[in-house]
This record gives C-alpha cells, structure tokens and sequence, in this order.
DNA sequence: ATTAAAATGTAACACTTGTTACAGATGAAA
DNA sequence: TTTCATCTGTAACAAGTGTTACATTTTAAT
C-alpha cells in the first residue's frame, strides 16, 4: 500500500486565506458517496485525514462479529488523528459515509512540519486528541455499567445536562442498541419497561425525561 | 484548588545533563506512599505528571459504584497526559500507588514550553497520547464483547501473542474481574468451566493456553 | 404511487450473569 | 508463629440478557 490512492487529487498549494495553513502545503482531497465504507478498522493510518464535508458514523467490530457503535461525526473534524502517531498506526474503527462526503487529506510530514511552524495548530490538534481520548474514557465508563437500563440512564442523564428534559436522539433502535453493545431486542424491552414505569417518555427519536430521580435510581 | 499541594517540593532547574529537558526548567516532585490514593477521578488535571518511581494501578469508578480496572503503570511514565489539554481537564481515573511512588510535576506553561523548543519532546508526547488512545481503544473493543468467556478468550489471546502459551498475569482474581468489568464469582465460574473443557490449565496467577482452537471458538 | 428492503415491537424460551452466603486458603503484620 | 483481614472457590437462587421468530410499520428507491 506505498502507492497513494488514485482516486486522491493532489494539490500543490492552498489558496484559501482563511485557513491560516502555508500556502505551500501539500494535500489532496478524496469524495465519497453515501453508505461508501471509507476507512476500514485495521487499515493503515499514515496521514491526517480531515472530514471537509458530509458526515460520518464509525463502529468497531468485535472477534465475535459484534458491531458496536462509536460515534457520529459531522465536517469539519479530523479522523482518529490521534493513531497518525501511534506505533500501530491503524484505524480502530470502519468509518462510513452516512451521506455524501469529502476527505481532506494531508501527509504525516506535512503535519510535522505544520506542528512545528504553526503553534496554533499544534495546541488544536493536542486539544482535539485530549478531548476524544476524554471520548473514549467516557464510552469505557458507560460500557462498565453492567445494566441496560443503567447505560441508557447513564446517556440519557448526559443528554438531559446538554440539551434539558426533551431532545432528539439521531440514531435508530438497532444503531442505539449497538452504542449501547447490546441486542436490539433487549434494549426495546428495557425502553418499553422504562416507558411503562412513568421514567421516560419516547415518541420516535424524542425522548422526554419525566422521573430523574428514577433515572438516577437505575445507576445504583 | 489553585494554590499548589504543599508537599510539592519545588526546584528551580534540572541538572541532569541526560535528561535532554533545559536547564531552567521549572518542575516539582512529590512522594507517595504505598496504597495511597495519589489522583482522584474528576480532581483537575493541570500539569504533567510524571510517576518516575514505583508502580500504580488507575481505575474507573462508575457511578453505579462498580469498580473497573484500567491499567498498571510501572515508571518511569507520564499519568494521563493527554488531559492535560482536554477542556475538561479531569483525570478520567482513580490513581493509586501499588508500592512507595515518586511523581515528577511539570506545569502546563512548562510544557507548552517544550513542546516549542524540543521537537523530540513534541514527538514523544504525541506518540505516547496515540498508544494511550489505542489501548483504550483495546479496552472498549473488549468490553464489547458480551460473554465473560469471550472477554478472557480475547485476553488470554492477546497474552498469548505477547508471551507465549505460558504467562504470569499479574493481578489477583477481585482485580481480574474489575478489569474484566464482571461479578468475581462470575469470573470464578468461567474460569473453572474453562479449565474443566481442557481449553486452559490455571496454577495460581500463572496461566497456559491448552486448546488454542477452543479459545478462538469463544469469540464467535 | 408502488414495491422491496430495512427497521421495529413483541413474545417465549434458553442461557448467562449477578447476588448472597459461607467455609477454606492465602497473605501480611505483629 | 500467631492473628486477623483479605482473597478465593463454590453453591443455590434470582435477575437480566440474548436468541429466535414473526407480524407490523417505516423508509427508501423506482
């Protein structure tokens, strides 16, 4: 895999003042359509790869043929950047096009070199590995809670301190139950039980916190 | 909390030569003893910790009150570095000492400084920060594994792959099962159902795969 | 609008895991 | 060594979860 991609545009320059990057920094850009798998879990992770455009979900899969889902990412944002550095550089996750999208691409020497000239960019990019590794703490806290009905208490509580007592979830019952890692069917009945002992209210993707002391409850 | 820790003994400047840090750097160093909690999860996270001695063992308390354990850390190695930059710069971890433990203390400022001047420093910063995010990573990929067995099987594989069919696992079984994110008698059962099909033999803390096969058939 | 595919809720059942309790083993400190 | 706290394995039982199946609804594409 030395050669690069094909489909990769590579450009010379960017002429976009805004971006405060040299304008001799190398790159190229790679579109994807939707459903398109554009990273695959395992596969190697030798540039910084920005999502211009369009949005994503990432999932890792399990030894025992498990999805479990990671998040949902929208442009702009940088892919697992972190791994560029890492001794295994790999992906841990497939990353999937939910709609049509655009990958920025910029090599690992460039980044380096970019680091080094650009203080602002090295904080940023310390700053965004910092806050998904604080991502991925919180995925492993509510991943040890040994209960169904205490993981979606633990998520519904964070999405009530964010957004108050009503919001929108933006995944489905078979995506929620695999954030959740655990079978769809399991989960429908945990919501159900929930719904029936006045906790919660669903309609759809709306869900309605109507008891927080029983929610709260559900984590001891 | 802004005043510093009065145990914290301050020094003016590094005069290991080998260190590679500049003469001037301004750090501080604080002892720990055996079984002391040296960080709390939550408490803020702003300056580098070095543990330059003794060893630790980080785990994550859940709010059902569940114990999860995280890692052992021998020194010399940094302690959550990569908080140090999040917005909620929080240590995600309990940190505990496992035997008396000394902590080298960098403060951001200092950091960033170095950051600056020693490209090596940046360099190894951010490597470490990509393996930390990979072994949580690890972490959650185990975790999404919803059968106990299944859990040891991907460990004891990944001993294996490190060592050998024979290893020495160095926690005791309370700590196997927090780690493992399960009940200790659950994990006792497994263990003896799993001894009891010849698919491992167990002497203590030391550990020899039999039945590579079978263990590889846990995980489907 | 029509159709096929995917998602959803529900149910019964088998299986796995957690809980609690307790006796014996182990280990650390005096 | 003795003592005491902790760790460990085991058992019986309760509780929670996964699996499978199916009818229904929703979604997306034509």
């Amino acid at each position: 895999m030395k050669s690069i991609d094909p489909e990769w545009k590579s450009y010379g320059s960017i002429d976009d003042g805004e971006s405060g990057f040299p304008a001799d920094l190398k790159y190229s850009i790679k579109p994807y359509r939707k459903n398109e798998i554009m990273f695959r879990q395992g596969s190697i992770c030798d540039a910084l790869y920005i999502l211009t455009s369009g949005s994503v979900k990432t999932e890792m899969i399990t030894e025992t043929g498990n999805i479990m889902g990671i998040e949902l990412i929208k442009a702009p944002r940088p892919l697992a950047p972190a791994f560029l550095f890492s001794d295994n550089n790999r992906f841990p996750v497939d990353v999937t096009a939910l709609e049509d999208c655009e990958i920025l691409r910029i090599p690992k020497e460039e980044v380096m070199r970019l680091m080094a000239i650009q203080p602002d960019f090295m904080q940023q990019f310390l700053k965004h590995n910092a806050n998904r590794a604080e991502f991925l703490a919180n995925r492993l806290q509510l991943l040890s809670i040994k209960t169904i009905k205490g993981r979606i208490a633990h998520f519904l509580l964070e999405q009530m301190a964010e957004y108050g007592k009503t919001f929108t979830i933006n995944r489905n019952r078979t995506e929620l139950a695999e954030f959740f890692g655990v079978a769809r069917p399991s989960l429908a009945r945990s919501l159900s039980e929930m719904v029936e002992d006045n906790i919660i209210k669903i309609n759809k993707k709306q869900f309605t916190i109507i008891d927080e002391r029983k929610l709260k409850d559900l984590l001891l």
